[in-house]
DNA sequence: CTCAGTTGTTCTCAGTTCGAGTAATTCTTT
DNA sequence: AAAGAATTACTCGAACTGAGAACAACTGAG
């Protein structure tokens, strides 16, 4: 940026006022099924309509740390509890379309969540609006929210194939049954066991055995599968290619 | 958001004010190597330092339109021109840190630019400051844009893979030793020429070829080259992978 | 308790892709 | 004319892939 252009808004009444908000889109898996966090907005605009949770970004606090916070906020868990510590939080996108919203200039940075099945934010008795709501039964969504969560979506699908975030949904241990129930959660389709169970042991440092078994085998039979724990590595190689579509390619 | 927070900021001045700018991460290729776009700052903070290029985003216009009118600006081509309409554009990432500029909180949406061989700005007599460094020559820059230029290479490597975005550095038609310089240019790596050829051509939607050839063989000899234009491909099946290296994954 | 069905895990097998090397041919430079 | 370089094609063994099968361990139903 020149300063000329600088020193024209260092007066912050020269120029229109911009807002800078965070947007959250957080993914969990629940009863095998892929939910995302929604609010029901209570006033104008888009009154009574679903939106992302988030809000404004405070004058001494980092873009990331809004984030955690407006996640902490709408989930009733509070900092330090184990289950906040474990979601997987990254910058996603930002949206300032001129317009996105009607009241004034809002930039808008999104943030993608992955956590851990977490309590229904209605059963702790809290008075918050918000609600886990399985992906494929998700309507519009207020402001350009619809698309912000289809970004999301995009990029947690495709995450999955070269990081090990998978493991984000998942406690810290886990068989490899579970593993694969994420990858067909969030792909919306399901994975060869035999395959699947090679290539994710093939991968270094994706897993690491515990030695443990499970406590029970599957529901409905099946012998106790053996536990594993996240393994250090933050790329996957070789990736877990999703089967080629040919409408991705284009 | 939760509406009473939008309304304690309803009113621009209740809040701290913030200023939302842009910043472009440049990329083209001059004589092989890979360049960045870069300015010096005339006045403090950071004067005499060199900086990404970017700005101040407009009342009216998207984010995408500042990142591009901040490129056209600083590279003093107009829109419109066909070398400034093959650049390709793409939100990188966004950064906000309290801190991050002395002066008021500025929250920056950095963008990546990449761009076949672009005019040097100095060359066209116009009193820009703007230069193209190779990025192994890029010591320490202005604000956190060390930070935002790593980011950017990170996120250009990796586009190579499972992107046909390589042919952005390219005019419109071009070999396939040019397209492989591209990626020894960006990855800093030797690629395999055999290798190369068999798996850019079995891409399907890559490029396809025009019929014609080249004008002239190699800069030190050879035959002259069969040459191609991209092809409709947004996403590579299979992806060219970079040779793995053991320290990314960790 | 027994049995049928499900699940975790390991193998096999054929097709594909990969990296590395070789070679024929064509062109530029000296 | 000779030397060197680049494009393109081909070969080979190693590695990886998807699909299927085998087998043992376990569950719930009857």
């Amino acid at each position: 940026m020149t300063d000329e252009e600088f020193l024209a808004t260092y007066d912050p009444h020269a120029y229109a006022p911009v807002a800078v908000t965070v947007d959250v889109v957080a993914l969990t898996i629940r009863d095998g099924r892929l939910c995302a966090l929604l609010v029901e907005r209570g006033e104008s605009p888009y009154a009574g309509w679903r939106a992302l949770p988030g809000g404004f970004v405070r004058e001494a606090e980092t873009l990331d740390s809004a984030a955690l916070r407006e996640l902490a906020e709408e989930t009733a868990l509070r900092p330090g509890e184990d289950a906040l510590d474990q979601v997987h939080l990254e910058q996603l996108r930002t949206y300032g379309d001129p317009g996105r919203d009607p009241r004034m200039r809002v930039v808008s940075v999104a943030y993608l969540a992955f956590a851990p099945s977490l309590p229904d934010p209605r059963a702790g008795g809290d008075a918050s609006s918000a609600f886990w709501v399985p992906v494929d039964e998700i309507g519009e969504l207020a402001f350009d929210h619809t698309a912000v969560l289809a970004d999301g979506l995009d990029r947690a699908r495709s995450k999955l194939e070269y990081t090990p975030l998978a493991t984000a949904f998942l406690s810290a241990e886990f068989t490899i049954s579970e593993l694969r129930a994420v990858y067909a959660a969030v792909w919306g389709e399901d994975l060869h066991a035999g395959n699947f169970h090679r290539k994710v042991l093939s991968v270094p440092g994706f897993v690491e055995s515990t030695g443990a078994t499970a406590a029970r085998g599957g529901e409905r039979g099946g012998p106790k599968a053996r536990l594993y724990r996240a393994g250090d590595a933050r790329l996957l190689h070789p990736a877990l290619l999703r089967p080629t579509r040919e409408e991705d390619v284009r």
